[in-house]
DNA sequence: AATCAGTTGCAAATGGTTTGCAATTAAAAT
DNA sequence: ATTTTAATTGCAAACCATTTGCAACTGATT
C-alpha cells in the first residue's frame, strides 16, 4: 500500500517505519501477523480488544493466540498501551515514540462509544496522595462512563 | 477515615441489622451463607475478592458459586460496591445505607497493600468533560498504583 | 545456502465468573 | 405448628478471556 499524495499518508508511513524499526532494534522479527496487527492498530483511533483485532484480520491471517502474544510483547516494549474498561477484555492502543500513552477515555455504557479525553487527574494532588502515604512511583488508571448523546432517550 | 474503640463496635452491630433489614425489605432471605458473607465484609476495611471471602469462611460453610451470586445480588441492591484493581478479580466492599460507596484506592503494585483514598476527581472538571461531549450521567473509575513504603528498596 | 533464535498454530490448560437443575430452606400463609 | 411457595444452595458443567507447551516454521544473520 503506497500512496504518495496526502500528508496523512506520509505520516502513517513514517509511523509504520518507526514501529518496525523499533521491533528490529529489539531483535524482534517483522512477521506477517505482526505487520498486519500493526497496520490495524495504526488505522484505529480507539483501543481495540484482541478479539476485535482478530476480527479485522483477513480470515486465517493469524491465530488469536499470536495476537495475545504480540500485544504482550508490544506492551513490554512500550509500543502499545493497555486499557481496562472494566468489561473483562483488555484493550490496546498504539503509542507514539517517546510518548508513554497515558490518557483517559469517556465510554458510553450503552453503545460502548469511546471518546478520548484530554484531562488528567491533577498532578499535584496525586503527588500529595503519594507523599501522604509514603508511596513512590504513583500513577493512576482513570476512565469515565456515561450516556452518549445518541443513547439518551 | 479511622475511628477506633467502642463506638466502632456499636456502629458495626447497627450495620448488620440495617443490612439484614434491607435484604428483608427486598424479599431476600437471610440465609446462613449470606449472614456469614455479610459478617466477613463488615469486619474488613478493604475490598475483598470472592475467593478471599471464600477463604475466610469456615470450610464448607458455603459454595464459591453462592458467594458470586450473593455479591451480584448485593451489588444490584447497592449494598456492596464493586472495585476493579486490574488484576482480573473483582473486589467488593460494603456500602453504608444512603451512601453510594464511591471512592478510590492506592494499591501497592508489589505487595498489593491497599489504602483508601479520600480525594476524588474534581467534580467540575468531570462536568466539563460530560458537557463538552454531550454525555449525561457521567461517573468515573479511578485507582492509584505505586510502591508502598515497605516495598521500596 | 546454512544456521539459529525468535515465532507461529494448534490444542490443551488456566482462572475468574456464570448457569442449569434438582434438592433444600427461610418466610409467608394456613 | 404445619403447609405452602418462592427464593436459595450445592454441584458440576459451561463460558470467556488469556496463557502455555510444543513441534513445525521463518525472518534475519552469517
Amino acid at each position: 500500500m503506497k500512496k504518495t499524495c496526502a500528508h496523512k499518508h506520509t505520516e502513517k508511513k513514517q509511523e509504520l517505519a518507526s514501529l518496525t524499526g523499533r521491533l528490529r532494534r529489539e531483535s524482534r522479527k517483522i512477521t506477517g501477523p505482526r505487520a498486519a496487527i500493526l497496520e490495524i492498530l495504526r488505522h484505529h483511533p480507539h483501543p481495540l480488544t484482541n478479539k476485535e483485532i482478530f476480527a479485522e484480520l483477513p480470515k486465517g491471517e493469524c491465530d488469536l493466540a499470536t495476537i495475545y502474544r504480540a500485544m504482550q510483547m508490544l506492551e513490554k516494549l512500550g509500543m502499545v498501551k493497555r486499557f481496562d474498561f472494566g468489561d473483562g477484555a483488555a484493550r490496546f492502543e498504539l503509542v507514539g515514540e517517546g510518548d508513554d500513552g497515558h490518557h483517559h477515555h469517556l465510554i458510553c455504557t450503552r453503545c460502548a462509544e469511546v471518546v478520548e479525553i484530554g484531562e488528567c487527574f491533577p498532578e499535584e494532588i496525586e503527588r500529595r496522595i503519594a507523599r501522604a502515604n509514603g508511596f513512590t512511583g504513583v500513577t493512576h488508571r482513570l476512565e469515565f462512563f456515561g450516556l452518549c448523546p445518541g443513547c439518551q432517550k
